[in-house]
DNA sequence: GAGCATTGATTGTGTTTTACAATTATCTAG
DNA sequence: CTAGATAATTGTAAAACACAATCAATGCTC
C-alpha cells in the first residue's frame, strides 16, 4: 500500500498553482486571461527585443494597421487599441522617430494626420508577422488542430461582447 | 437595389475591429488574450477602486492566497504571481500598511516571513470574492452555461502549458 | 565547525505605461 | 460668424515592472 510516486490522473484532482488552491480565482475566467496575458506578453517582448516594436502592447498593432490601411488616422488606431489619443500619439511618435511610418496631413481634414508605412516599416511588419506566427506555433501547439477554431471563436466572441459592453 | 441599413448575418463577413481588418492579428490567440485582458483589468480596477486592492494585478491574488493559506511566505506568492520578489514584496508592503495582512517571522526559517490575514483583510477578501463573481456574471453571460466548462478547461490547459514552458 | 553556495527578503534605481488636464488648430452647424 | 465638436499635442503625475546590489539566515561539504 505504498504511495504512487507521481499523482494519478485527474481523479478528483483539484486545480492548484504551485501546489496552492486559488480560492474563487480557480473558477474566474478573468484570472486565467490575466495570467496567460502576462506570459504571452513577456514572451513577445523577448522575441521582439531587438526590434523597434519591443515592449508594450500598442506598437505592433499600430504598425500593422498602418501597413494595411495607408492614410489611417491616429484616432482610428486609438479606437482599436482602446487607448486615449495621448497614449496613441506617443506610440506613433515612437514609430515615426524610428523611421517605420511617416505622418502626412490628411487632405480632407487639415486637423487630422494620415499615416503611411515606410520601406523600413514594411520590412519590420513582415518580421513581426513571422514572429506572431512563430509564437502562435510555439505556445498553442497543445491545442489539437480541430479544437483551435473552437477556441478562436470563443475568444473572438468574448472580445466582441466586451467591446460592445464598453460603450 | 438599395444597400441594407444594417449588415446581414455573418455571410462571409470578415472579422474587423472598428471596421478595420487586423492582418495576422485576426488569427492570433495572443492578440485576443491581450485585448480581453485590457478590458477585464480596467473593469476590475473600477469595481475595486474604493478598496485597498485597487489597481494592478497582484494584490487580489496575494490577499486571497494569504486568506486561504495562513503562514504562507512571500516567495510562494511570488511564484504564483510569476513576479520577482521585489515586486511581490511591495504588494505585501501595501497590504500590510493597509492593515489587511500582517507579517510574522517564520518559526522554522528565520529568514522567511509568515503572512496572516487580519479581520479587516478577511472582510476585504469576502468583498473581493463577491466582486470577482459579479464581474464573471456580467462579462461572461454571453457564454451559454453548457459551453462555460469547455472554455474554462481550454483556458486552464493554456495556462498550465504556458507555465510549464517557462521553466 | 569553517567556509561557501543558496535562499528569503529589502532597498534603490531607471524605464514604461497609463490616465487625466489643458492647449492649439480645424471643422461644422445654426 | 460664432459655438461647439473633433483631431492631435504637450505636460504631468501615479503606478507598474524589471534589474542590480545588499543583507541575513540556512544548509551543505569537506
Amino acid at each position: 500500500m505504498t504511495e504512487p510516486p507521481t499523482p494519478l490522473e485527474n481523479e478528483a484532482q483539484p486545480f492548484t498553482v504551485a501546489g496552492l488552491r486559488m480560492d474563487v480565482l480557480e473558477g474566474a475566467f478573468s484570472w486565467y486571461i490575466r495570467a496567460i496575458d502576462a506570459v504571452v506578453s513577456r514572451d513577445l517582448d523577448q522575441r521582439t527585443a531587438h526590434l523597434d516594436v519591443a515592449k508594450g502592447k500598442g506598437k505592433i498593432t499600430a504598425l500593422l494597421l498602418v501597413d494595411g490601411h495607408p492614410g489611417i488616422r491616429p484616432s482610428q488606431i486609438a479606437e482599436v487599441l482602446m487607448r486615449d489619443r495621448p497614449a496613441t500619439g506617443r506610440i506613433i511618435d515612437h514609430l515615426v522617430k524610428a523611421g517605420d511610418i511617416r505622418r502626412e496631413s490628411d487632405a480632407e481634414d487639415q486637423r487630422a494626420q494620415a499615416l503611411y508605412i515606410t520601406d523600413k516599416g514594411s520590412a519590420l511588419a513582415q518580421e513581426v508577422r513571422d514572429i506572431i506566427r512563430e509564437q502562435q506555433d510555439d505556445f498553442f501547439d497543445f491545442i489539437p488542430p480541430e479544437d483551435r477554431d473552437e477556441f478562436m471563436r470563443m475568444l473572438q466572441r468574448a472580445y466582441i461582447n466586451m467591446r460592445n459592453k464598453l460603450k
